[in-house]
DNA sequence: TTGACACAGTGGGATAAAGTGGGATAAAAG
DNA sequence: CTTTTATCCCACTTTATCCCACTGTGTCAA
């Protein structure tokens, strides 16, 4: 496992977000400095160390069913897709086509997923939070 | 079995919490030091040590009928998940999303749970006792 | 019975690290 | 050439971490 954990920060005016320091650690560890941020369907955004976005680029191809497949795929994910570099205070800026469309305005939460991490909302967050956990708790009975 | 029995601690202003002295001698015994603790879906935390965290990200992918499932347990289980390290005087600082998750504020209970023990609000774990045992008596007849 | 000791749990100060805000400069856009 | 946006750097605030100390309980031996 690589990344995981749940952090909540803030953007500032200017668009700025610091990421999670232990998420840092893990970029710098196991990965270089650059950072692919990109839409995700949930209505976050995806950040991906650059190594493991070439892999989702090679392995994607592998799951389209139809030539709309790989069109939605074009079109959402790799034309979403912006290259985004770490200052030296630890920050991101997150370009604004890709904070409106995550409506990230103050309050932002980072939840580590293996390979990737998403970039959430925290209102937005929350509502998705709890309904995972509803899902979770139903498939228990 | 290696975790068990329940025992009342209690969380300081600084969201830091004793881990109980039989629990530590069992991780101390059987395991490393590195304890993962996260969501569980009755409103408390898990507390795995890592080999047994290492076991149910192994483990757990058998069990996703779906992609649903599968995003459900990355963002719920693995998006909880936090590493904590045991200070000096054999406490842990609980990180807040956590603790707000669980609503730990001052006294919390710890049951062990054979490979894995839980951290509960004392108030949500007397309900739950009680509630767990209503249904183990119905089970009877 | 009682005092010495060990250990578990709790509280709090000092220091280090992380996160945030804002001004100054550089680059890009109109 | 002006205005906007991005980048760099400094400074402040908050949070985490480390270390020391106090308290209460149980154990054992005098």
């Amino acid at each position: 496992m690589v990344f995981f954990g749940r952090f909540e920060h803030t953007v500032d005016l200017k668009g700025r977000v610091s990421i999670p320091s232990r998420i840092r650690q893990t970029l710098s560890e196991r990965y270089d400095e650059r950072l692919i941020i990109t839409n995700n369907t949930e209505e976050c955004l995806d950040a991906y160390p650059y190594e493991e976005w070439r892999k989702l680029l090679a392995e994607a191809p592998s799951s389209f069913r139809s030539e709309r497949d790989r069109e939605d795929f074009q079109r959402f994910v790799v034309g979403g897709a912006m290259e985004c570099t770490i200052d030296r205070q630890g920050r991101i800026l997150i370009p604004p086509v890709l904070r409106e469309y995550a409506g990230l305005e103050r309050d932002v939460v980072f939840v580590g997923a293996t390979n990737k991490f998403e970039i959430w909302n925290k209102a937005k967050w929350e509502e998705a939070l709890k309904a995972a956990r509803e899902r979770l708790r139903k498939a228990k009975v």
